[in-house]
DNA sequence: TTGGAGTCAATAGG
DNA sequence: CCTATTGACTCCAA
């Protein structure tokens, strides 16, 4: 297998000039300082070099990363904890599911230049299993000279071992919510709704809640997360099929189809499809994916409006680096899309039309919006 | 207020 | 130990 060769990442993220065309008078807010001072690099705070950067491969970083990572045996809380400043959960969430660069915030971006300047000095490894070693040595020192000894001082670990001693101690009023965990019938159900719904009102919510018996912050929280969660695997499943193979090898870059449009990227075939399978229920079996049919509505298969697309990403000036074949596959329209009279299909379909669901409610939501003004048109 | 983006942190599996 | 999942929270913009 060829695989990737050596992405090379070149990218000197503090390449282009761009003077600060949008300075905000020194407004500067506080800035309760650096947690992670970023290695050396002349004086810019990290957000600055966020500011500048150009686009990034999240995808190419995080698949490097997570390779360095496991060939080194370095574990994501170590990483994350003092390269990023990030906790374990997050990142294995950032490097399992990353969002094309175009679609993250500043803040957002920030891991993704971390991850680039970590990966641009080779002696960051070595740093980093350094510290490795020093807290496996640490931690022995620990358990070992405190056979007896069990002072108040340890913040971390909990677990005092050996002797549980058996002080209650308080837990004060028992605190520490239970957190929720919702039996799976309970996210089905949820899932169901979601699929009639996806924007619930307060007053379906409340049903919601009281037919599970369950709070109705725990429904809104959910959600809230399950949009944000399906909208994230809609990100990544663009960036694969926009990755694949057939027509236009080459030109890796990070391509991803923008658009909130909702543009039909997928090119049949090719990928894995059972053949002749009619019944539903497609392989991958995750969570977020199997979205059931049952939209409310039907769609209203439209073709699909053509979208300037003017949204230019400002090619970095200049700039060594690759300048991309970025027109070239902005678009994969595949103008079999509109007429794809495919009846039973993929998941993806069903989640683009949850999320075209999205957009009517927004839509339905300007439009009712009182302002009995005008429209002009 | 509502919804989105980022995260945290408790947990469940390995 | 380590990683993946996921309910809840914080910030922010509209």
């Amino acid at each position: 297998a060829p695989e990737s060769p050596l992405s090379s990442a070149e990218e000197s993220v503090k390449s282009l000039g761009e003077p600060p065309a949008s300075q905000p008078p020194a407004s500067e807010s506080s800035e309760p300082c650096e947690p992670l001072p970023v290695p050396g690099h002349s004086g810019l705070s990290i957000q600055e070099m966020v500011a500048m950067s150009p686009e990034l491969d999240t995808y190419a970083i995080t698949k490097k990363v997570k390779e360095v990572l496991t060939d080194n045996n370095l574990g994501q809380r170590l990483f994350g904890e003092t390269i990023l400043g990030l906790t374990q959960g997050s990142v294995s969430d950032l490097l399992a599911r990353p969002k094309p660069w175009h679609k993250l915030s500043l803040k957002g971006r920030e891991p993704f230049v971390r991850m680039q300047l970590w990966l641009s000095d080779p002696r960051n490894v070595e740093k980093l299993m350094d510290m490795k070693r020093m807290e496996k040595k640490a931690y022995m020192k620990r358990r070992h000279s405190s056979v007896s000894e069990s002072q108040p001082a340890e913040p971390g670990l909990p677990g005092g071992e050996g002797s549980q001693s058996g002080s209650p101690q308080h837990q004060q009023h028992q605190l520490k919510k239970p957190r929720v965990v919702l039996a799976p019938e309970e996210k089905e159900a949820l899932k169901r709704a979601y699929q009639q719904k996806p924007y619930p009102s307060p007053k379906t919510i409340e049903e919601l809640a009281s037919q599970l018996n369950l709070k109705t912050s725990t429904v809104i929280n959910w959600f809230h997360n399950y949009r944000s969660r399906i909208r994230r695997e809609l990100f990544i499943e663009e960036i694969q099929a926009a990755a694949g193979e057939g027509s236009s090898p080459s030109a890796r870059g990070s391509k991803a189809g923008e658009g909130d449009s909702c543009d039909g990227t997928e090119s049949d075939g090719t990928v894995e499809g059972r053949p002749g399978g009619v019944s539903g229920s497609e392989g991958n079996g995750a969570d977020l994916k199997e979205v059931k049919e049952g939209m409310g509505l039907e769609m209203s298969s439209g073709p699909p409006a053509p979208q300037d697309t003017a949204t230019s990403a400002l090619s970095p000036p200049g700039t060594s680096s690759q300048k991309g074949s970025a027109i070239g596959s902005l678009f994969s329209f595949s103008e079999t899309a509109p007429i794809a009279r495919n009846p039973r299909d993929s998941s993806l379909r069903k989640k683009k039309a949850a999320n075209l669901n999205n957009i009517i409610h927004r839509l339905e939501k300007a439009a009712s919006r009182e302002e009995p003004s005008e429209w002009e048109f």
